[in-house]
Order: C-alpha cells, then sequence, then structure tokens
DNA sequence: TATGAATGAGTGTTCATTCAT
DNA sequence: GATGAATGAACACTCATTCAT
C-alpha cells in the first residue's frame, strides 16, 4: 500500500534500463541497429513497448545511450594501458588486451565497426572513440620517443592500423582461418624488440 | 515509325543502367543502404520509380549489380599487382596503388569497407572479396620468402591488414588529419629495405 | 494507472478481428478477394491499416481466417443432417436447410463459390469443402441404399450436384427469376416418394 | 515498297487480334484474369506490348472481346441443341454434347465459371448468357410438356441445374473422381425414360 | 504497323511512436 | 510504473498505359 521508496524506485528504474539496453544491444550486435524493430527489443527485455519509452525518448536515444556504455567501457580499456610506465609491459598490456578482446569480446566489436562507419551513427560516438584513438596514439608516440625509435609518429600510427586491420581482418574476411595466435606473438616479439634496439 | 532497331535499344538500356546504379551507388555510399529509399534513387537518377524494376528486380539486386562493379574493378586493380615479376617494383605499385585509390577513390572505398561489415550485404561479397585478399596475401607471402624475408606469411598478412588499417582510420576516425603522404613514404621506403635486407 | 487485465485485452482483440473479418468478408464477397484494397477494408472496418496487421499477417490470412469461420459454420450444418437418422426427415433437413440458407445467407454462399473457382484461394477450402461434401453424399448414398434406390451412389452425386447447381443458378443467372420455392416442394415431393417407394 | 493492299492489312490485323485473343485467353484460364499482366500476354502472343493497344484498348476490351468469342460458340452449342426435333435425340445430343465438353473443354469452362461469378465480369457476359440458358430451358420445358411430363417447367430448371452442378462438381470439387461415365449413361437412360413415359 | 523504354498512381506491408487504461 | 491496442507515415514493389521512334 505504501508507495515504494525513493532508492527503491532509482534500483528499479535503473534494472529495467540495464535489461533494456542489455536486449538491445545484443540485437543490435546480432541484427544490425536498422533491423531491428522496437518489438523485438521489448520481446527480448520482457517488457511492454510503452515501458521503454519512459526510459528512452526512441530507438535513436537507445543506441546512444548504448554506445555510451560501450565507450565507457573502451575508455577504462585505454585507461589501462596510459598508465602504465614501463614501455615493455605497456606495449605488451596492449597487445595482449587486444587480442583477448578479439576472442572474448568478438560481438562487442563485431558491433563496433560496422557502427562506426554509419554516417548518421558514427557521430554519436566518433568524438570519444577518436579522442581515445588519439590519446593512445600519442602515448604509443611518446613512448617510442622515449624508447629512441625512429619516426615515433608514424610508428605508432603503423601500429593502430595494423591492430584495426587485424581485427578488420579476423572479423569481416578470414574469420578462424586467421592466424590470430601466431600473429600476437610475433607482434609482441616484434614491437619488445623495436623498443628495446630504440634504447 | 519503324521501332528503334536493336543496338541502339541496347544502348538506351545500357545506360540506364549505369545511371541508375551511379545514383544508388553514390546514395549507398553517404546514407547507407538501409537508409537509402527506391524514390531517393529515383529522383538522384532522374528516371522514374518504375524503370529501376525494369532493369534490377529489386533493390537487392540493385545492390549485387552495384558490388559487382565494384568487384570487377577491384580485381583488375589486384591483377595489376600480381603480374609484376620484380618484387621491389610490385612492392611499390601495391603500395602507390592503394595509397593513391585512397585519396582518388575515396568513395569506392568508404563504399566497401561499410559494406563488408553488414551481415546480410557482406555474403555477396565475401568469397569474391575473400579470393582476391587471399590471392594478394599469397603473392606477397611468395614474395618475402623469395626476398628471404624470414616470417614471410605473417609479414603478408600484417602489410595486409595495415594497409586496410590504415584506410579505415583515414576514412572513418582521422580524415584529413591523417599523415597519408607521410606514411606512404615512410611505407614505401621500410618495405623497400626489408626486401632488400632479405636478400 | 495500471493496464488492462489480460482478459480485457482479450475482448478488445477479439472485438477487432470480429469487425476486420466482418468488413473484409463483406468486400470480397461484393467485389471479389483480388480487388479489395486494405485500405477499402481498413476503411469500412473503421480501423487503421496497421491494426489488420497486429492481428492477420497479411491479406491472405485474413482470407484464409474468413474461409476458416465459414468453414466452421458449414461444418455445424452438415453435422445436423448427418445425425438425423429417419430417412425421410433427414431428406426433409437437408433440402428444407439448403433453400433456406440460399435465401438467409445468400451473401454466404455468394462468397463461397466464386472463392472456390479461384484456384489459388480454393486449395485454403478444398480440403475442408470436399471432405464435407463426401461425408454428405456418402450419408445420401447409405440412406438411399437402406431405402432400396437403385443406383443409390449415382442417385446421391445427382442431389448434390442438383441442389449446387440451383445454387448457381439461382444466384449468378436467374435470381429473383428464379422459382425457388416451386422448385423446394417439388424436391421434397419427388424425393420423399423416391425413398418410400424404393422401400 | 509499295503499300500492303487492304485486303493483307485486314488479314494480317485479324491474325494478330487472335494471336493476342488466344494468348490471353490462356492465361485467363490457367491464371485467372486478375492474375494476368499485359506483360505476359504480349510475351505469350509474341508481340510488343504497345501493338496490343493498336488492337485493343485496354486489358478489359480484351476479355470482353473473348468473352464474346465464347458467347458465340456458345452460342453455336445451344443452336444445335435447339434446331434438334426430336425430344430423345434432342435430350441425347445435349447429355452427350455437355459431357463431351466437360471433358475436351474442360478449361474453357474452368474460365467461364469464375468469371461468371465475378460482379464486374459477368456483367459483360450476363446477358447473354442468361439468354442462351433461358432459351435452352424454354425448349427444354416445351419438349417435356410435348411429352406429356408433368411440372415441364420444373424438371427443364432442375435439369439445367442438374447438368451445371455436375460440371461444378467435377471441375471444382471432385475432379478425376468424379464418376464422370457412369453419370452420363445413367441420366440418358433416366431422361429417356422420363420422356418415353410422358408420352 | 510495330516496338519497348518509360511512367506513376496504386498496392500490400512495416514499424516507430502514442495514449487510454 | 506499466501495458499493448491502435495509429499512419513511409516503404518496396507492380503494372496498365503512353509515346517517341
Amino acid at each position: 500500500m505504501s508507495p515504494r521508496n525513493k532508492q527503491t524506485n532509482e534500483e528499479i528504474r535503473n534494472a529495467s534500463m540495464q535489461t533494456i539496453a542489455d536486449a538491445a544491444m545484443s540485437l543490435f550486435i546480432h541484427e544490425g541497429y536498422l533491423n531491428v524493430t522496437i518489438d523485438q527489443i521489448a520481446k527480448k527485455a520482457a517488457v511492454s513497448k510503452g515501458l521503454m519509452y519512459n526510459y528512452f525518448s526512441g530507438k535513436e536515444e537507445l543506441l546512444s545511450y548504448i554506445i555510451e556504455r560501450i565507450m565507457t567501457e573502451m575508455y577504462a580499456l585505454s585507461e589501462k594501458i596510459l598508465t602504465e610506465k614501463d614501455p615493455v609491459k605497456k606495449m605488451r598490456i596492449m597487445l595482449t588486451t587486444t587480442f583477448r578482446l578479439l576472442q572474448e569480446k568478438s560481438d562487442f566489436w563485431k558491433t563496433i565497426m560496422p557502427v562506426i562507419t554509419q554516417k548518421a551513427i558514427s557521430e554519436k560516438m566518433e568524438d570519444g572513440l577518436k579522442a581515445i584513438f588519439i590519446s593512445l596514439t600519442k602515448d604509443m608516440t611518446h613512448m617510442f620517443k622515449a624508447c629512441g625509435v625512429k619516426n615515433a609518429e608514424l610508428e605508432a600510427y603503423q601500429l593502430g592500423a595494423l591492430l584495426d586491420g587485424i581485427a578488420w581482418h579476423y572479423f569481416f574476411l578470414f574469420a578462424d582461418d586467421y592466424p590470430l595466435k601466431k600473429m600476437e606473438k610475433e607482434l609482441i616479439r616484434k614491437y619488445t624488440k623495436l623498443l628495446e634496439n630504440g634504447k
């Protein structure tokens, strides 16, 4: 009879939002944003369509919310790399993290990448994503410089492109035929050497 | 009085098809396949909706046609590289061709990349595209081996990933901020050296 | 404040379905299935086009639903005849029921008959309708045999054909010029005599 | 160089019309009037769409033309029956003709019957068809009367309904399961007897 | 006479969004 | 907070008809 207290409501609210966002994200990943209907999301989240509109003003805002969640996660990952000071360790963290994510969170990436290429959508992520890439690239540049690597900035750009290119090939071209494990070992070897030789 | 002759009709038909396909491709590139309506295509091509359906059985077939055109073009480009025998020349051709296309045919690539990531669509290109990538990768592998480069296959994969990663960053992340020219020079220098040192 | 309860919703749903199906049936009867547009149905039912698609997956399923309703009704009618044991009574029920329906439910029949002749559509009813006709024909055959009528099976087929032929002529050829009342009396007289003389 | 003379043109014209009408009729029979497109007709007739419009002002007029051809044929058949004077022979001609047509021209009937039931279309045939049925019914009535058959008019109506009902059952319900041959023999026997007993 | 490229109104269908309950 | 029946603009696609040649 007595109304729920504020905190409980807040919790319910938050739980519902997460439920809906999870369902939506899962569908967006597997079906593509434009192919997913509100009905599907509501059904998967086991809530009514109407409730969705209590929390999100529309399909697009739901996407924005999900992208923000993803960006937060990506930001956290980049922080791990940025805070490591030792160059060789930093490089190893970056490479192992990247390759681990390629396998463990392949869905995560398979969502991100197509989404980035869609003009209307990418604009939502762009700034955040770009910021992360830029800060990582700058960080790598500094690191390469500190280790005496020549053309440090270009090396940093190459490393970034190489890793994204590998992701791209792995996800959209070669899939399980891709020599992911070998590549990881080889890159760790190569870049460790580069850093050490640079010193 | 008499009807058009067969050849004239053939020419008219072909011209219309190209007009429509060009308009559609341009729209698919900038708006994304799923966001583009038949009305938009017809309007841009300055023909009636109905005419589109005289030539293409639907929106999807129109996409297939465009993709085939693109694949044909890509295949022609890959042939140029595959037929060159001298390693250093081959590498230079591949790199300069790639970087030239990134700038001159940025639309071409901006279509390819998002399209590949769209599940339903990528299946149409996949086999053809994969074949091209695989044959190029094999070609590079042979070349690296012939020059005594260690881990030839992994190097070939890296090169492919690096170039696609650069394209990706250039188009969807950094755009005009990207040091494209410097990168081209650096890669030519680096890979020429790799081939020569390998010998 | 609280949402409608399940039962109320069920009632609303059912009412809407019947409203739509009634409107559609009426239009199908008078205009022919293929000539009727979804817009017409929606307008006649005074609902939105979209609502139709909440209940029926398309125009064809709407037709199926209507046909099923009709078949259920026809089946109920045939049951009345099949369960009557006394030959003369059975015959009288069959004839009076048929002639009554010709007048009272002329819409009902006017729907059935054209629909049967439409290939794509008839397949939906065929089995059910055929089953009813066959069971009635068999029932009549047994009855004629039991009464010692010669060529019992052919007589049963004739009776069935005769009644459907009368319906056909009444609806599509002669209309109100048709001597329906006289025919009913004559057939009752004739077939009663046949059954009694057969004994 | 010299223009075709008038007769030749007339012949060409007529031949083209027949070609087109034949193709259209065949398609109308097998696919249904509303399902057949102008393209299909033109293709089947091996003429251009444009030519069709030289001869027929539209799809509907083409149907009218075909129906008229059919009506003419039906009229010719009815004449055969009407002109025979001997009752038994007349009856035999009518029955054998009907049953022969059921088998030989089943396509012919399968077109006619659905078409009759479609309001918009039936109006085109109605008058002609009705006239034929009425004249046949009257003829039969006279014949029955002349042979002393009781309820001559009702008998004539019954005969007509019976034959159309048989056609209906044969075409749309029982198909090859129908005892057509037996029925023919039985009816000849029955009606011959009726005529002879009536005397 | 003959062609078939071109048209565009019309059709079935989808789906994000609203709102009475 | 929660529901889901209802809406209607928007979409892909069809096809009878026109007309320049």
